[in-house]
RNA sequence: CGCGGGGUGGAGCAGUCUGGAAGCUCGUCGGGCUCAUAACCCGAAGGUCACAGGUUCAAAUCCUGUCCCCGCAA
């Protein structure tokens, strides 16, 4: 098929790989503006620009893709027989949904239509979820509203992070968009409307989402963590230090903690040989791999080995610097 | 030229301001204690103090330049 696609980050870089291996022909990318990123301010191309670039594909970014009818009438004329979007970044006009014969067709790593939005694969673990999964759907106006087309589930195993969870479930995607489009050829594609009931919605991730409230349970703490690893990555603050909490686990048994019940919820009330042990509203954090503002991540270890371990027991983790 | 922190034995740090014998907590190796140990005690190995110049009787420390790592912001 002759195929534009629509994408930007590397999760969208996963799902063209696997439709070029499947040996369509891609004759457009589109993807968002280059913008100055990282320190220096470089400008940098999206991940799905460099790979567009690599496969020797035209890219296209359209600063604005609504009312903006140079993209438009530039798309329309390479007669593209379907549109596939994954994690462009911009909401298409109905003009462009209509353009392709198949339509235009969105790859969401969730499963719809729960979790729709920006950010599924990082709020299914902050959640709690145990299965989440890719869903492949017919774009209307609306954001990830359209008809479902295939489902492929994906189990959340108790380990997984946001950036393992991210390349499973762009592997996921990819070999399901490949299905989708084949369907589509043959006409066996079935169209199934969302349930509006049981829709939810992942709100983009900020920074400030990642700022720890030991207030909350050390269970949820730890999913936090783990759905915001690596980015943008959960934080604390000690001793007007920026400490980011890259991983850890949850303790129920208090026995070894016996100031617990008479301190705060942040403060560090066990100092294991590899551990931190913090209070939390319900159980004990232990942190066990961190990164000092200014530091590379290290283990808990390594850090207690250099702070002076003794010293810390008590110290208190807050929200603000 | 966006702002800032940092590069010191295998790991994490102190020492740099106020130049003058390379230190701390661990790890590793050897020995000891112990029913035993990740615990404790004794001992050992291991570093051109990122790199290159400069100042000085003397530089991890002061000056100049370069490379690399990281946090913020975007």
């Amino acid at each position: 098929m002759r195929v534009i696609y629509m994408g930007t980050p590397d999760f969208a870089v996963s799902i063209l790989e696997a439709i070029i291996e499947k040996g369509h022909n891609v004759i457009a990318v589109v993807t968002q503006a280059d913008k100055p990123k990282g320190r220096g301010k470089e400008i940098q191309y999206t991940p799905v620009k460099e790979a567009a670039i690599k496969h020797n594909i035209p890219v296209y970014q359209p600063l604005r893709i609504k009312n903006n009818s140079e993209i438009e009438e530039e798309l329309r004329s390479l007669n593209p027989d379907i549109i596939i979007v994954a994690a462009y970044g911009q909401i298409l006009p109905k003009s462009i949904l209509e353009m392709a014969k198949y339509g235009c067709i969105n790859v969401h790593a969730s499963l719809l239509p729960k979790y729709r939005g920006a950010a599924p694969i990082q709020w299914s673990i902050i959640e709690g979820e145990k299965v989440t999964g890719v869903t492949t759907m017919m774009m209307d106006e609306g954001l990830d509203t359209g008809d479902m087309l295939d489902v492929a589930e994906v189990k959340i195993e108790d380990s997984d992070t946001g950036g393992s969870l991210h390349d499973k479930l762009a592997m996921a995607g990819g070999k399901l968009i490949t299905e989708t489009m084949e369907k589509l050829e043959k006409g066996t594609a079935v169209r199934k409307k969302q349930d509006e009931g049981l829709s939810t919605y992942a709100k983009m991730l900020s920074k400030s989402l990642g700022n720890i409230d030991f207030n909350k349970t050390a269970t949820e703490i730890e999913r936090l963590i783990r759905g915001l690893n690596p980015w943008p990555s959960a934080y604390t603050f000690l001793n007007g230090r920026m400490i980011k909490v890259w991983s850890g686990y949850v303790k129920t048994d208090l026995s070894n903690a016996k100031d617990y019940h008479n301190v705060n919820t942040g403060s560090i009330v066990e100092i294991g040989k590899d551990y931190i042990g913090v209070k939390t509203g319900d159980g004990i954090l232990c942190i066990t791999e961190l990164q000092p503002e200014g530091k590379k991540r290290m283990d808990a270890k390594a850090f207690l080995s250099g702070a002076g371990a003794q010293k810390l027991y008590l110290e208190e983790f807050s929200k603000e610097r």
